[in-house]
This record gives C-alpha cells, sequence and structure tokens, in this order.
RNA sequence: CGGGGCGUGGCUCAGCCUGGUUAGAGCGCCUGGUUCGGGACCAGGAGGUCGGUGGUUCAAAUCCACUCGCCCCGACCA
C-alpha cells in the first residue's frame, strides 16, 4: 500500500477522551474513530491488525479439528427464554421487537443457538464429539462501556462450544481448547497467564481464564512466581500473614469492654491497643432476602464471590442500619456474634484456631474481649477472605503477588446445563437417551489488539508483534523528491511485495521528521530507510521496539527484511 | 442508577465568573514558493448553527431552566 493514498488519520496530540494507552493510541494512530460511547469503527489499520489475529485464531482452531460457523446474531427471545438466560441477563442484553410486536434480542454469546442447533441435528453419539466456532459480532448493553475497546458494546468475539457423550470427552475438548489458546496468544506475540477462574452458579466445574497484565485491565490475579500459581482474586486462595500478636492462651471467658465512639476496627485495636489481627470483624449481608453474618479476621476483606459461593445466595447486598439493629439490637460498629440466635452465621477460616479475640457486643459502645470461636459462639466455616498484599501461597508458603489484568480469553467446561435446560440429548451404545456435556471458549478480539498496545507501546506510539501489525515493515524514502531514492524505492517496494511481504511504502512528500514519527507511532515492527547511503549501496533496517538500526545492502535487501520479519514472528511454544 | 467533569473549526484549548464591535490561538487542512535524516520556513487562504431547546435581556458562547452527548469514579457486570 502507498501511504499517500492510504486513509491513515494519524493525530499529532492525544485526543482528550482517552484516559488509557491502548485508546490514546489507537485513535493517535489512525486505527479507530468512536462513534458513541462504547462504539467504536474499526478504520483500514485496524482492520488489517484485527484479520491478522482472526487469520491465527482460525487457523488455531481448526488445528484442534473445530469447524467455522457463522450464527445469527439477531436471536428471537424464545431461544433465550428456554434456557432461562432471557431474564438473567437482565439490562445486558440488547432487546428489541420486530415490526409484529415479537421480542427478539441481539446475541451476548450463542450457547443457546448452538444447543438449539446441536438438538436439531445430534441424534447419536457416533456424531461425537464435535467443536463448533465462530467469529462474530456480540452486543452487551454494558452499564458502563470504558477505556477505549477493553470494554465496548458492539465487538468481536471467537466462541467455541464442544459437544461431547461424557465429562471425559469434555476434558479433551478443555485441553484442546487450553493448548490452542496458548498457541493463539504466543503467536500473537503475547505475555500472558493463564489462571483459575471462578466458575460462577452457572453449574460449571472448571474454568480458566487467559489474563495480561496491564494497569488498563479492570481484573486482579494473585501469581506466585515460585510455584506458579496463578488465579483470579475472585477465586484465589492463600496463607494469611500471621496475627501481629499471640492470643492469651488461657481459658478465658468473655468480657465487656466499655469503647465509646469507637466503630471501625481500626479505631477498636488503637482504643484497646491490640493489633487489628485480634480483632473478629463481623458483617451483615442479606442474601436472597435472608440476613447472613461473615465474620472475619479484623484486617482482613470479604471476598464477594466467595461468600456468595458459601452461601449458594443469588444475590446479596449489604444489611441496612435498621435489619442490622432490628438482628443484633446494636448499629454497626458494635457487632459480634456471641448470643445470636436464628441467624446463619459464617466463619472464615482464618479465625480457626484463634483464641480470646474481641469482637463487638451487640451493645453500642462495648466490645466482648476473649472471644473464642466454637465455644463462644457456633458457625459454619468456609473460605471467605479476600487474597491480600502480603499473604504467601498456601501450599509452600511463597510469596504471590496481586497483579492488574485485562482478560483476553476464557474456557469453560459448561457440564448439561443447556442440554438439561433445551433438551440436547443423543442415544448412546446402548440406546438410552443421554444429554450432551458441552464446553464454552471465548477470545475477545480487540482485546488481544489492546493488550498488545498496553505491552508494546512508548512516548512515540506502539511497536506490534509482527504477526498482528497491519504491516510489517514501512519503507521510508527520506525524500522522496530525489529520483534515484524514489527509484530504488519503488523498486524495493515492487521487489517486497513479489517476495509475499506485507509492505507499507511511505511515498508522501513530507519532511522525514514527520515521516518517521507517524511511522513509530502506528507500530510498524520493522522501518526500511532509504536515504544518503543509498549512494554507497547501504540502506538502513530500524527495529521499532529495539530502536536498533542495521545497515543492509540494497543489493541483497529483500532476503535481510525477510529474515528480519520471520526471526522476529513470534512463534507458539506449547 | 448515584457522584464528578467536559461539550467553542479536524485536534488541543482560550474566551464564560463580571452579557456589548466581525468568536480567538497553536497544530492540522488548501494554494504558491523555499526546504528535506526526527513533527521545517515564508506568503496567501478555507473552515465555527459556540451540543440542542426554551427563557431572561435592547443585546447571550457568556445568565437561568430543561435536555442530549461524551469521559471519569462508584454501583452493576457469566
Amino acid at each position: 500500500m502507498l501511504w499517500s493514498r492510504a486513509f491513515i488519520p494519524t493525530l499529532r496530540e492525544t485526543p482528550a477522551e482517552a484516559e488509557v494507552v491502548s485508546h490514546q493510541m489507537l485513535l493517535r494512530a489512525g486505527y479507530i474513530r468512536q462513534l458513541g460511547a462504547g462504539i467504536y469503527n474499526y478504520l483500514y489499520l485496524a482492520q488489517r491488525s484485527m484479520l491478522k489475529i482472526q487469520q491465527i485464531i482460525r487457523e488455531e482452531m481448526d488445528a484442534i479439528g473445530a469447524q467455522e460457523f457463522h450464527l445469527a446474531a439477531l436471536n428471537p427471545a424464545e431461544v433465550w427464554q428456554e434456557s432461562g438466560r432471557y431474564d438473567v441477563m437482565g439490562d445486558n442484553l440488547f432487546r428489541l421487537k420486530d415490526r409484529y410486536g415479537r421480542p427478539l434480542c441481539l446475541g451476548m454469546t450463542h450457547e443457546e443457538v448452538m444447543t438449539f442447533i446441536a438438538r436439531g441435528e445430534l441424534r447419536s453419539y457416533k456424531q461425537l464429539p464435535q467443536i463448533w466456532y465462530q467469529i462474530q459480532t456480540k452486543f452487551r448493553d454494558e452499564p458502563r462501556p470504558k477505556s477505549g475497546l477493553l470494554r465496548v458494546r458492539q465487538f468481536l468475539m471467537k466462541d467455541s462450544y464442544s459437544f461431547d457423550l461424557g465429562p471425559e470427552g469434555l476434558d479433551i475438548a478443555y485441553e484442546k481448547h487450553r493448548i490452542a489458546y496458548c498457541r493463539i496468544f504466543d503467536r500473537c506475540g503475547l505475555e500472558y497467564v493463564a489462571v483459575e477462574a471462578h466458575s460462577g452458579a452457572m453449574g460449571g466445574s472448571q474454568s480458566q481464564e487467559f489474563m495480561v497484565a496491564t494497569e488498563a485491565g479492570e481484573d486482579y490475579v494473585v501469581l506466585c512466581r515460585q510455584t506458579g500459581y496463578a488465579a483470579n482474586l475472585e477465586k484465589a486462595v492463600s496463607r494469611p500473614v500471621p496475627p501481629q500478636a499471640p492470643d492469651p492462651a488461657e481459658d478465658l471467658e468473655p468480657e465487656l469492654v466499655h469503647t465509646p465512639d469507637q466503630k471501625t476496627i481500626e479505631e477498636v485495636a488503637r482504643f484497646l491497643a491490640l493489633a487489628g489481627t485480634s480483632l473478629i470483624k463481623t458483617l451483615c449481608l442479606i442474601a436472597d432476602s435472608r440476613p447472613v453474618v461473615a465474620l472475619l479476621r479484623g484486617d482482613h476483606q470479604l471476598s464477594e464471590t466467595k461468600f456468595q459461593s458459601a452461601t449458594g445466595c443469588q444475590e446479596f447486598r449489604p444489611a441496612h442500619p435498621e435489619e442490622i439493629r432490628e438482628l443484633f439490637g446494636a448499629s454497626a460498629g458494635s457487632l459480634g456474634p456471641v448470643g445470636l440466635k436464628d441467624v446463619r452465621i459464617l466463619v472464615d477460616e482464618a479465625l480457626r484456631g484463634r483464641r480470646n479475640m474481641v469482637c463487638g457486643a451487640n451493645r453500642d459502645g462495648y466490645h466482648l474481649k476473649n472471644v473464642t470461636p466454637e465455644e463462644d459462639f457456633q458457625g459454619e466455616w468456609h473460605d471467605l477472605r479476600q487474597v491480600a498484599a502480603g499473604d504467601t501461597e498456601i501450599e509452600t508458603g511463597a510469596p504471590l503477588e496481586i497483579i492488574k489484568c485485562v482478560e483476553i480469553g476464557h474456557i469453560f467446561k459448561l457440564g448439561y446445563k443447556y442440554a438439561h435446560a433445551m433438551g440436547l440429548n443423543v442415544l448412546d451404545q446402548n440406546g438410552v437417551e443421554t444429554p450432551v456435556i458441552m464446553g464454552s471458549y471465548g477470545i475477545g478480539v480487540e482485546r488481544v489488539l489492546c493488550a498488545a498496545v498496553e505491552l508494546y507501546s512508548d512516548k512515540d506510539g506502539m511497536s506490534l508483534p509482527v504477526s498482528i501489525a497491519p504491516f510489517e515493515v514501512v519503507l521510508t524514502p527520506v525524500k522522496i523528491s530525489d529520483p534515484s531514492l524514489r527509484e530504488a524505492a519503488d523498486r524495493l517496494y515492487s521487489d517486497l511485495r513479489a517476495a509475499g511481504v506485507d509492505v507499507l511504502y511511505d511515498d508522501r512528500d513530507l519532511s522525514p521528521g514527520v515521516k518517521f514519527k507517524d511511522a513509530d507511532l502506528i507500530g510498524i515492527p520493522f522501518r526500511v530507510n532509504i536515504g544518503r547511503k543509498l549512494a554507497e549501496g547501504k540502506l538502513e533496517l530500524v527495529d521499532r521496539r529495539t530502536r536498533a538500526m542495521t545497515e543492509i545492502s540494497a543489493d541483497g535487501a529483500v532476503a535481510a527484511i525477510r529474515e528480519a520479519i520471520e526471526r522476529a514472528r513470534p512463534q507458539a511454544r506449547h
């Protein structure tokens, strides 16, 4: 492509609405333009990049025997009503009506439609296993679109679905996907981690997310560099930091202490000259309309996901002040489990074995000393605590890190949820009707691009991996009006194209500075300068990411450029 | 949905508080010329219903009300 003819609207200044790096870069580099909140148009460069990512995905999906479909994005409501998700998805599902008033929705994922196809066609175990996938636009009415392309209302997703006769088959399909995903992200040149993820209340048994570390992300991952342990913060487990002070060992009875106006854990700890780790934090939540009390060590935070799993509730919220007073006879700040009746009490594992701690006395302005779990109150033991900075790996005690990430893919064992809800059965070897077990697997295509931009950009712009960059090399004659430079550049351009290299030829009659700045901005991994050294038969090959410059001979330029590109091409490591 | 911020040529912004000639700057864009290894220079030029509607006023980018849009924080989110 000739740059003089290409539509690459680069911006000198960062548009004010962009805060995250990938958003700023993609706008400045002329990849994307916004149409509305969470709605973007992909221009020439973005589309080239997106197509390259999709091609890598296709190759790796095809390699595991997956078959590419393209399903309807416009879905009749009935299909979603059958699975129950027409209601579950709430406002996140875009809904509309046709001219006759029939309800429709825009697909945000395609378990229902894939299951609809499968149940109409799959009759025999002999037809299994199947893996079906598509790369398709998805619609989600996000409450708050943000961060450029990272959280949008319309986006491209590769989604695949596996159908197997039993759990062993599902295990195989899941593992195939895990490897394929690693290969895809390897080939896209990303640094990522696969982490254990919360499987949700959807009946799934196992789930992993593929995460890229970036400040622009919204997820937190707990990582152990020594053992390789990696889990989403929602799911992660750890050894807590040990209590700062030992518990009194004696066999003491609870004792009321006056703690006027001391409400928070910090205030009470300071007032009693104790460490926060010696206190019991008492939280009251309303889970599916019923109050539940959660007890944690004073310095610990409740994990909402773990709380939800422990209670099995659909939804929960903090109790209102009136509800708290009715249940405890005191307000938040003086709550405790001692003497509570007719309420479910969940106790975090970090309190197991502790003695003579301090908690609220259920009387405003008072706390209890010498409270010991299982002696002074009873409850169900659960892991309720969110992993915190300073915690260590649960098996080995090795240090843990908590890093901010963006999720680029997930793989998920669905189980029989959709088979049961929608009646997807086949006949097994014995002629018995058997439900089909499913998995679902997703990749956010834009997020792959964004993650690459987040990982590989500097003050001058981005430097995309050669496998997903819109072009592999940009050809920059320093002065296009110089006939000898122009002639050499024209020839090299034509030779590179003949050799199958994706080349952008900057034939614009602009000052060199502008051309260099633009080339840096749009992230093409290699630049060939044709300039003053041409007289000696030399060109310059510049690596965008490292800025390393090598002189190559004009004669052997095509071979040298191809070699550099192939050397830089990210390889699958799995 | 709650809180905050912002809407003025393509981009970044000034002007608004304290209403008053023809609404400004830099960058970008167009024409001509000179330049040419890291966002060149000179000269000339085009381009704006000041987000929208209504109101106050002799007079509104500026004051008031409503409204739309976008961004950020939170809530929410498989």
